[in-house]
DNA sequence: ATAATTCCCAGTGATTCCGTAGAAAATCAA
DNA sequence: TTGATTTTCTACGGAATCACTGGGAATTAT
């Protein structure tokens, strides 16, 4: 029950790039030194970031990445459900989800349902910038 | 993220003890028929149960499993635990935790802390009465 | 042209999940 | 006492996921 590393490497690699982003795009191996994390791991997880609409990047030489929005209009949730998907404690949670068999029979659901909404409410209430050191 | 079988099994297997326990023990193949779960995958988790002292086991024919406590002071918390370990969606949020070496520096602990404590909040207010049908 | 960089995809060792299987130990019923 | 029932313990196995590593194609600045 643990956020795996994709989704917390991918936090300090958004905190990174918010610190870090300006005129010229910044390139992985720039995060990855900084960040001491496997570079070649990195690009995979930026790769997700990216395809989710959170990062611009921009290819050849010089190249590298942007924040494809300012620091406070991003969430942790965001970032989190690109890297991890849903944080749901359970399937029934979930809005598509075929309800379980034993639906209304089922004692567990509604607890997982407040798990589940504490943790979004968490998550979607702070954004990045909240999390740049200068800010706290 | 998501609660493994272990975790929501162990839910099930409370609450149909607490609704079915009485007198007589309640064996493990009586809970495993009312819940479709396989008898066999259900003892160890049981086992687990047992071990962290939320069931009290009589052995032999006639056999089976008492509740430890009543359902009201059971709670979602402690099931979860015992089954799932703790629900900590990072190690540095943890009481023993050797703290990361980026803490001061890291930005992602205090999101991770909220988390775990609105997690806790949940689970630690529901018992295993609230979960039984008649309750509700 | 060359070097730097993103992009894409495949493979790998370790670990965890979700069970199965088998046998030992305890206890009750006959 | 014998046999059936039940807990208890341990080990095994296939599938999936995690955390990487590696190779190479495509793109672009210099």
């Amino acid at each position: 029950m643990m956020i795996s590393t994709r989704g917390r490497y991918a936090l300090r690699i958004m905190v990174d790039l918010a610190l870090h982003d300006g005129e010229e795009p910044v390139s992985v191996r720039a995060i990855a030194g900084r960040q001491d994390i496997s570079g070649k791991y990195m690009e995979q997880i930026i790769g997700v970031l990216s395809r989710a609409g959170l990062l611009r990047s921009v290819r050849g030489a010089q190249g590298g990445y942007h924040l494809a929005h300012r620091p406070e209009e991003i969430t942790v949730g965001m970032i989190l459900r690109a890297t991890e998907g849903d944080l749901a404690p359970a399937e029934c949670v979930l809005d598509g989800a075929q309800h379980c068999d034993r639906r209304g029979a089922c004692p567990s659901q509604k607890v997982f349902a407040k798990v589940y909404s504490a943790i979004n409410g968490v998550i979607d209430g702070v954004t990045l910038k909240e999390l740049m050191p200068d800010d706290a």
